[in-house]
DNA sequence: TTGTAGGCGTTATCAT
DNA sequence: ATGATAACGCCTACAA
């Protein structure tokens, strides 16, 4: 029952109630002791009152929120609904409650997140951007409470970092690719000016060299990490390299894009073309030929930052920034099937 | 800059640095006026000091949190993903910021969520459960602070809610298949004791009248509303009916472990079986065959609930509550091309 | 064991 | 126009 004066009940209206002062009000309702008589006035009017204490009014007095914040660029995107799910798990479990923020990978956006922690609403953020200028650089050396970043970080960041080698997945892909005997092998990459377009174009190269294929930059188209731009992508390149044998996709959205577009481009895949894809997302095995893909960990990668993000918010507050990665995996899949 | 003196800079700081009082801080940080060089000075203290109001004090002192929470069963569902893009989208213009919690569909979970409404920490609430116990109704009747319901309530509850009677999104899916000529149209639900579970037998049952096809308890099968537990609900169905050649999935993930089952059966889609789905999420697309789906309007129906919670909690805080509801639409792919 | 009182950082009222 | 002061609800010395 709330409290027919008004408002919900406040320590004050248990105290009043109960016949105590606030403080001995405080004391029972947090279990620090007490005569047993008062104590049960105490516990049975904050019953009857419905008492619940005001949240905000604890986090002011004791300078924590409780909350920690998750910036990514678009829940859309199913390596960030893996994140968000362990994350919530982490946060939930070490008591704290998980707020979202969908950037748009606007990087006013991204800029906003991180200085919003100035205002104390939440105690730490974990961030995944995808670029990363000075900025951002800038505003990560400022922030007035602990970042945890998703995403490879510039040396000398003294910032805790959850990553992976997309490089070396890169290079991994289109080693298997290679491995099948295809020859001719396309990338679909998302834009070059991000962290994740520059690491996998790397790999791309590195893989082509270590199976002593040319590098032909006929082979190498560019789009957004979208399903949509993956498609237009694939049927640029199919234009532009007709005897196309294997592609490597820079994310899952894109190779959906580009498994429909070999489709209606009357291709067969893996026969005609094998592909691949990273992050190897849910949707990996729902397409059809089901989608090879490189897993980049993003489930294990959230729950190492939301593990990161509790522990220093608690044990941890002191000590040195760590840097965790994870290490990516081939699932192979119908589309490379021999 | 930060303050040297310790913590971050609040009015005081300002306040002493300007040399004023802290309530002409406040005024001319609030724009209240104060004479010329007053501001001036408030406010050049102010971006010295790099002053970010304390959110928490600000709550506590204004009675609200500038937050809401959206619940959800489980944001790994790509329907859950739809609605918490808009929201976010909508709360974010109003100035909210969005809390998510992921239930599990776990009852006690989810009268967690509603009963942490009583702490203030959040203004109201969104919610999505997949049944409605008289646990809930009860708590929603109570609850502390605005919530709106995505899904159907029983009558009587005056609470404001967005529906979408997925009973005749059911019965369009069984139209849809008789339409092309199926005769024995199996249905693949999800839990008879959820509201959507029953709502959707009941519109397959009305699809059947509509369609003179009798009615036949071998072609329902019952499982969870997941992948996995389409997949083998459509082995067990394939199984018993062998001469099936529609079918009917109360959601678009069991949809997809249906098309994995039949593809692994040997049958081809949709010349020997027939699919449609439920929800048209993101998925549907990316299917082969491309899924025919019943659209529930999920982005839609977030928009809608974070709008009427968004005024409830502005100007229409007094309003009658209302029901807003989305009308299902059927959209036709591949997977009944005939 | 208990109560009084101060303070967390704001905003708003009320004199001046 | 400005400053002192009282809340908002909670926790916690400190004093009794």
């Amino acid at each position: 029952m709330a409290s027919a004066d008004g408002g919900p009940a406040t320590i004050e209206t248990i105290a009043r109630r109960a016949g105590v002062s606030i403080a001995s009000v405080s004391r029972v309702l947090n279990g620090l002791g007490g005569r047993p008589d008062t104590v049960r006035k105490v516990q049975a009017a904050a019953t009857e009152l419905g008492y619940v204490p005001n949240a905000m009014a604890r986090s002011l007095r004791g300078g924590r929120s409780g909350q920690i914040a998750f910036a990514m660029e678009d829940i859309g995107n199913p390596v960030y609904v893996a994140m968000v799910r362990r994350i919530q798990a982490v946060a939930r479990e070490a008591g704290f409650r998980l707020l979202l923020h969908s950037t748009g990978a606007d990087r006013e956006e991204e800029l906003r997140a991180l200085r919003s922690l100035a205002d104390r609403h939440t105690e730490g953020l974990i961030i995944s951007p995808i670029r990363i200028t000075q900025d951002h650089l800038d505003e990560l050396r400022r922030a007035v409470a602990p970042v945890v970043v998703i995403g490879s970080l510039p040396e000398g960041i003294a910032l805790d970092n959850v990553r992976v080698d997309s490089r070396v997945g890169a290079a991994m892909a289109v080693a298997h690719l290679a491995g099948i005997g295809r020859r001719r092998i396309g990338f679909l990459n998302g834009p070059l000016d991000t962290v994740p377009g520059q690491a996998r174009h790397q790999g791309y190269l590195d893989g082509l060299g270590t199976a002593d294929l040319p590098v032909d930059e006929e082979l190498v188209e560019f789009g957004e990490f979208r399903t949509d731009s993956g498609a237009d992508a694939a049927l640029r390149l199919l234009e532009r390299v007709p005897d196309l044998d294997g592609l490597f996709c820079a994310n899952d959205l894109i190779a959906v894009g580009a498994l429909r577009a070999l489709r209606e481009a009357g291709r067969r895949v893996p026969d005609d073309v094998a592909v691949v894809g990273m992050d190897d997302t849910e949707l990996a095995r729902v397409t059809w030929p089901t989608l090879t893909s490189v897993g980049l960990g993003s489930a294990r990668r959230g729950e190492l930052a939301a593990e990161l993000l509790v522990d220093r918010l608690g044990e941890g507050r002191d000590r040195e920034p760590r840097w965790v990665s994870v290490t990516p995996e081939l699932v192979a899949r119908e589309s490379t099937r021999s």
